[in-house]
DNA sequence: CTTGACCTTGGAGTCGACTCCAAGGTCTAC
DNA sequence: GTAGACCTTGGAGTCGACTCCAAGGTCAAG
């Protein structure tokens, strides 16, 4: 029985066996082989496939994007342009993302100032409650 | 009947009836008080309470972290101390995202960039895969 | 008395990328 | 021939904060 079984593809790219299933299942690696008994056999352009994913991965794309690029590879055109529209797409969320944790850093960073340094809730009276908690009229988080 | 019903009840902190009902199952809410038919009725403390939470959402903090926060309100204790460990405690965590997403922005810049100027997989051979998406080793992303 | 707008409950679905499971089949070594 | 390490499948569980559902009950107005 010649061909890697999923956990030694895996293994080849340092991903579960797991894993490399799930790939299969979402159509991001290429139509499998079987043994005769049904085990998965790859050959070393899977192994290239699967190390190409999960560098697609660390660029920051998602599975649903790989799947797309993969798919016009497989209809032997050149995905290039469409790797750049999904970088680019992706590059906008995160950027947004960043932006918006980077919002919320500050303000954390302005109450646990406040926090530290005020004196807390002193004089406690009827509720307790620190400054940067106090409620106001209508929060959107 | 008087007390504020659930869409009553979320329409002044500007959430829904059933997010309303969400944050009760969660216990963040003061226990209810229920008509005879059932129904959840609140009062402006419950108000006042909903806003709370939110405003503590907006400053990043998770409802895990603010249900602890609410026991010891209404255990009676001062939550100050709390309040700046659980705002430092996301900050890492926020902090840490950051730093993911922005070394993972740089990143997409530079392939972009390279992408954009780059002459693609031309000349075509065998399989065009973009520069950055060229098989490495061992890839975690 | 009916319509329609509310309320109740428990539970499932959403997003993404896995991870883990059970029940069964296969392969290799001793 | 049997142990133990693999493989198969479909499906469920994870994280967080909701959102939506169905089936049924309640309430005020016309």
């Amino acid at each position: 029985m010649d061909g890697l079984k999923v956990s030694q593809l895996g293994a080849r790219a340092g991903v579960s066996a797991d894993t490399v299933r799930y790939y299969d299942r979402l159509g991001l690696l290429p139509a499998t082989e079987r043994s005769e008994s049904g085990y998965r056999l790859y050959d070393e352009r899977a192994v290239a496939r699967l190390r190409q994913i999960r560098q697609a991965q660390a660029m920051g794309l998602r599975l649903s994007q790989i799947a797309e690029l993969m798919r016009t590879l497989d209809g032997g055109e050149c995905p290039c342009e469409e790797t750049v529209e999904a970088m680019s797409e992706r590059r906008a969320e995160i950027d947004a993302e960043i932006a918006r944790l980077t919002a919320l850093r500050d303000q954390l960073d302005a109450a646990i100032a406040a926090g530290e340094t005020g004196e807390c809730c002193d004089p406690c009276e009827d509720e307790c409650v620190p400054e940067v908690l106090r409620p106001r009229k209508e929060v959107n988080p």
